[in-house]
DNA sequence: CATGAATGAGACTTCATTCAT
DNA sequence: CATGAATGAAGTCTCATTCAT
């Protein structure tokens, strides 16, 4: 299901990711994509079917870095790993990070919007599973809705890396990461 | 600064929304505009310069509907106040609550992005205040850092309406948002 | 269902019947009929939504000749003035007869061809029950089937006229049409 | 004139006339050729010099078929045997046989055009000469001008062959043919 | 014999906008 | 206030073909 890249392939999602990520989905244009490649439009289709395509890839790319993670730990600890994860990938490949946390821009687009639907539902359940283990062990307090949770943890985080993009990186995302995690544990734990 | 809106401009800026909460903001051509309308696109430059000058109004609208909150409350109830107000604002035109919240669609638009950048300080400044508020008045815990209980505050939110938006209204905002507010109160309040 | 067309609408389905004619379905496109008309191909999208549209405009046009046939005649006598009117339509706007009797070269466009198929069938019908009038009042044999009738009065006339077309009309089609005839009436009239 | 094909090339026409007879001329291309063929598109060129070379290749090959007509045979029988004979090409190869009775596809390919105008002349001469031998043994009367018998007895096979085709061989041609033989018989025998 | 990579032309279409009326 | 007609730029994509390997 997942097909390897060829050197070519991956070039040419990196621009798309970064012109997307300097101007939004409107700017990821087939023109765009081979001026920066100093390619013919026509070219870029011997290595991709279509603009779908690209975008396909673009987003599988970042499904696979997700899917990367430490699965060895449990409850809270995975929750927090989760997080970490997270806001790593952010700082490791921004342009990456902030287009898929953005699904609204795909609206309209049909079958991306649904890639990225089922990303966040598959995240999703995943991170439900911890919380529910966390609570089980004790971990946090049971008195708040699973789905609650899920939005109170998620939540903020989102709008976390959403300033620290629409500021431009202007402050120190793991820092402030660290805070709310912190925080997080103040308020979730068993008093 | 702010334009009384002609009956006719007022018809544009809903289509424009609708347009936009449609389809994202790629949807939003001057030819759907005015094909909505029964217009010519041409009719369209009458009532505006541009269609730049139309997602001005449109955020300019919003813009104004979040400044009608009522100001007589203070500390944890103005801020359970706005919470409502946001959703009730979603609830009422959710057209335009889905487009505001989604700052990204606006990249590349530089006066546009920095409208609404604007918005979000402001807002953010508000609540910030009650927040000290209501801290100082013991209602909440005073161990979390203030920019930090903002976003635990509204990231809950923010995703709670995104999820309610992408699963096309599926779901009871109002009672899911009573929901959150006691969890929060729960999490917050000095135990 | 059907609309009246405007003069510039006119002149387009003008320019692409000439096109077709020219150089076969291969030949229309939309920068060749707007560089006929020294517009620009976006200036086309005013007057059809597609070229789709243009074609249909183009099948509707001869589909309006033919039916302005003279129905007041019955029996053999309608089928002569059919095929009579047929060449006529033929001499008169060689274009359009050539491009509506060869549908092979819309294969691919599923619309188009359907378009086409029904003209054909309607036309089928209406001879057939004139074939049988003709029978009934024994104007012509009755030892052979209707469809074959069919068959044997209208593929020489289409062969006729395609031949008249592949040598750009190098003979004279209205005086080889009533040989055709002339034929005719000898093999099929009741001996 | 005439070179023996390659057994690759053999293919390659035989791809290309299965992707006319499906949708026209307009859906024979390089492209869809060699996917096809599991085939890079360049590597066609290593086969023919070009598309013009896969056509003519393509239309060679049933001029030659055409061409294996059983000689012994005069007059009328020749003609009966020719009818059969071409139906029985349209069933053994029914792409080639509905791509090679449908000349205006290729206009505009001044070559192909000529190509095809005169295997329908040299067909047509040899028919000729048999109804001429028809008509002077008193097989077939002799009030029809022969150009006109031509007309009279390929039309309707042609009409018959496109019938099938339109309808995608749904009836029998074989059985409807020999409908058409006997019909031709009773009218055209001396009475 | 075949591939991978590319090109230049051209296909259809949509966009925001302008201008004369 | 509105229309009809047009434009120039840009959009995605397909085509036949070439060239080095």
């Amino acid at each position: 299901m997942k097909h390897e890249l060829t050197p070519r392939q991956n070039e040419i999602v990196d621009v798309a990711l970064h012109l997307i990520a300097e101007g939004g989905i409107g700017n990821l244009t087939i023109r765009h994509i081979s001026k920066r490649l100093n390619l013919t439009e026509a070219a870029l289709y011997a290595h991709f079917s279509g603009k779908l395509e690209i975008i396909q890839a673009l987003v599988s790319r970042f499904e696979g870095k997700v899917d990367e993670m430490d699965e060895s730990q449990r409850g809270w600890a995975a929750v927090e790993a989760a997080l970490a994860r997270r806001t790593e990938l952010v700082l490791a490949t921004p342009d990456l990070a902030r287009v898929v946390f953005s699904e609204e821009q795909f609206q309209g687009d049909r079958e991306i919007a649904q890639l990225l639907y089922g990303m966040m539902q598959h995240h999703r359940e995943t991170l439900l599973l911890h919380f529910r283990e966390a609570v089980d062990a004790g971990e946090i307090r049971g008195d708040i809705p699973l789905d609650t949770l899920f939005r109170l943890v998620i939540g903020p985080l989102r709008l976390l890396i959403k300033q620290w993009g629409l500021s431009n990186g202007s402050f120190d995302l793991t820092q402030k990461r660290l805070e709310l995690q912190e925080s997080l544990r103040k308020l979730l734990s068993r008093q």
